[in-house]
DNA sequence: AAATGGTACAACCGCCCACGA
DNA sequence: CTCGTGGGCGGTTGTACCATT
């Protein structure tokens, strides 16, 4: 309750950044890091919340940022992840090397959510009418439904995904046609295969869903997520 | 050509959790 | 063990741009 605000709202500036500002942020960062967010903005001489700072640089600002279109593959990927993980958009970031939790949410709410509605209708044709709007827009999605793997229609996309819901999300792979899987295959092995490596390596090490850490059902989620994956790949192997 | 509505993206807000004193 | 602080996350809002009427 009576937390203090994370920093003074007097005399700090709001709203977009200037270029500017960017560089000082950057030209900052890349110097001193960014150990401390709430004293950055003071070090750095810039009017802004630590927060502020913070989720400029790492929704925007950060080398590794992968700007611009979402390809299809990465657009079907935050469907499915979506699918088994819920709204834990940081955690579907991870697994999306140069997106971020930001973005991807935004990508969701505009047009991904909608297309699954759409396509869960029989005839609607719910597309969005627009291709691209500015330099960065998500103009790629080429809108051709064809290509999305999209899970059953009713299919809960619920924020918590529970021991129950979990095993039924495996199950939905099973719904999955083979050519849809085709696509999955290529998808999994290409996009994520650095960010599975990783956590293989923490399977290996031992890493079980209740392992890691007291509460984890994050650690969970990426048990499940990791099996989904071995899940895919094993399935597409066996159909070569 | 102007007005209006819809869409996409950046940024803010508040809450929660982890960690250190 | 408790409390305070900082960082992270998800939800929501604000605004610019584009398409349609």
């Amino acid at each position: 309750m009576g937390r203090s605000p994370c920093c003074e709202k007097t005399g700090l500036k709001r709203g977009p950044w200037t270029a500017e500002e960017d560089m000082t942020l950057v030209a900052h960062i890349e110097q001193h890091g960014h150990s401390n967010w709430r004293a950055l903005p003071k070090q750095a001489g810039l009017l802004r919340c630590g927060k502020s700072c913070r989720l400029r640089w790492i929704n925007y600002l950060r080398p590794d940022i992968k700007r611009g279109n979402f390809t299809s593959e990465e657009e079907d990927a935050i469907i499915q992840l979506h699918a088994m993980l819920g709204n834990r958009w940081s955690t579907i970031a991870a697994r999306l090397p140069g997106r971020t939790d930001n973005e991807i949410k935004n990508v969701w709410h505009t047009h991904l959510k909608k297309r699954l509605e759409s396509s869960s209708k029989p005839s609607g044709q719910a597309a969005p009418k627009r291709n691209a709007k500015k330099p960065v827009a998500v103009a790629s999605t080429a809108d051709g439904p064809a290509s999305v793997p999209v899970l059953s229609p009713e299919q809960p996309i619920s924020s918590s995904a529970t021991d129950s819901s979990m095993p039924s999300s495996l199950e939905n792979t099973d719904s999955f046609t083979s050519e849809e899987f085709q696509i999955e295959d290529s998808f999994w092995s290409e996009t994520l295969a650095m960010t599975v490596d990783s956590s293989d390596s923490a399977m290996e090490a031992g890493v079980t869903p209740n392992s890691a850490s007291p509460s984890s059902s994050n650690d969970e989620m990426d048990f499940w997520v990791r099996l989904f994956m071995q899940a895919g790949e094993v399935q597409s192997l066996s159909q070569i």
